[in-house]
DNA sequence: CGGCCGGGAGTCATCTGATGACTTTCGCTG
DNA sequence: CAGCGAAAGTCATCAGATGACTCCCGGCCG
């Protein structure tokens, strides 16, 4: 086992057991090396996939310490990489947007409070009055949020929040049919909406559901087909 | 901007613009190190972040590569910090997947084939005639990836596969309860198989759900409630 | 007495140089 | 032509030194 592996282990392992718990200082660089038996060139190295990782976070001057370990924390981290992905891969994101956003939306219509909905008209109408795209976008962004919000599963709206962002990259409504695309965008949202008002589960989910279809289906028109690589059956080459 | 957020981010957007691709091997890190602007130190820090993430990959003695950016490389990358959660929010991953493996259940039934119906009902019966807990834990988890596998979404299959070890930790059939527990896990599973392999979709998510519910309950039930740490309405102090 | 401010200790961030371990390649030998 | 061994290339690790930043504490001033 290499340093490395040792430093991380060992570390992750006084995670587990509690000995480091949330909001921790983990022990200063030269001290956790000797204690782990590595030099701190290998262990700043560990504590750096840690903290890529979202469990740790070092602050320069005062220490590195244990994040708060809740769930989206870990999740988070997947959003600097997930833009990474091909476009294939994209899709089959998008599929599992569908599925969880169409259940978000029908837990919200059953939880939610007035606030909710005030906040949810509130959001549409600024999304129909600006112009500007992009703000459009953080618009919507935010608009899902709410409802992810409203379902009470801080864990299921931080992963929803991480594949709308990656979608959000490709920008659709500054194409040519951006406009158009975006009153039908706009319908969508009122449609769900009112069904969260209406604390109608199934006809949010329908709305949520259908909505989601309609930005994939965008994107698979407007984006480059999936192009065979060239050599189909073959798997991966390890 | 830290020398390790310099080198992060610049290798990350070599590998986003495509002057990296999938199995490329990146430069040696003196070279790599001069372009960037950041020695050795930091460079090997910022390598490390992203092997931790699934994106490169580190080879002792022969260079650096480029994954090859599947969508189960970055995801797989959740499996290493998943189990560092606290039971509160596990109860939330299981509502996540709850509502997932009733998807992919529901889309296996709709496209299964005669070979996925053999290897479900192969499995089902090494099931019931192991006594090994460890053995039928390992059994749970294929029969479910083949369900998974048989829905044709790798992405949401190793999502999937990730939550699933991360509430295999707790070893329930190791109870004394165990074997009853056993008993109704069968005979979910051939209510399960039973639905895709009738090509009811509607059927195998019920029951899919329903099993993956029961779980939950057991782990509600034997698991210590969740604790108020003290001061409840405080937020994270950041 | 209280608030402001400066200094010092503690800690992470970075650079440099050197050595070891492992892989790969290539040329030599039989 | 096959096998093998040496050499080059690359990552892994260690050590020491310096810089940058944060935090706390004690003194000073109002």
């Amino acid at each position: 086992m290499s340093a490395v592996d040792k430093a991380f282990h060992g570390l992750r392992h006084m995670i587990a057991t509690g000995r480091l718990g949330p909001g921790d200082r983990i022990p200063p660089e030269a001290e956790l090396g000797e204690e782990l038996g590595v030099s701190r060139g290998p262990l700043r190295e560990a504590v750096r996939m840690l903290a890529a990782l979202g469990v740790v976070e070092p602050r320069h001057g005062s220490g590195t310490y244990v994040s708060q370990l809740r769930p989206e924390d870990v999740i988070g981290s997947l959003s600097l990489t997930l833009e990474l992905l091909p476009l294939s891969g994209l899709l089959e994101v998008y599929e599992i947007r569908r599925v969880l956003e169409a259940h978000v939306a029908a837990k919200a219509a059953a939880r939610r409070t007035p606030e909710t909905v005030k906040t949810l008209y509130s959001l549409i109408e600024s999304m129909e009055a600006t112009e500007d795209p992009t703000e459009a976008s953080e618009l919507d962004h935010r608009f899902h949020a709410e409802v992810a919000r409203a379902a009470e599963n801080p864990t299921l709206a931080s992963l929803l929040a991480v594949f709308r962002a990656r979608s959000r990259k490709y920008q659709v409504f500054t194409l040519p049919e951006g406009p158009e695309m975006r009153r039908k965008s706009d319908a969508d949202h009122r449609v769900l909406a009112t069904a969260i008002a209406d604390r109608d589960p199934g006809a949010a989910a329908g709305a949520a559901e259908a909505h989601v279809a309609q930005t994939e289906r965008w994107l698979r028109a407007f984006m480059p087909p999936v192009e065979e690589t060239d050599g189909g059956p073959e798997d991966a080459p390890s």
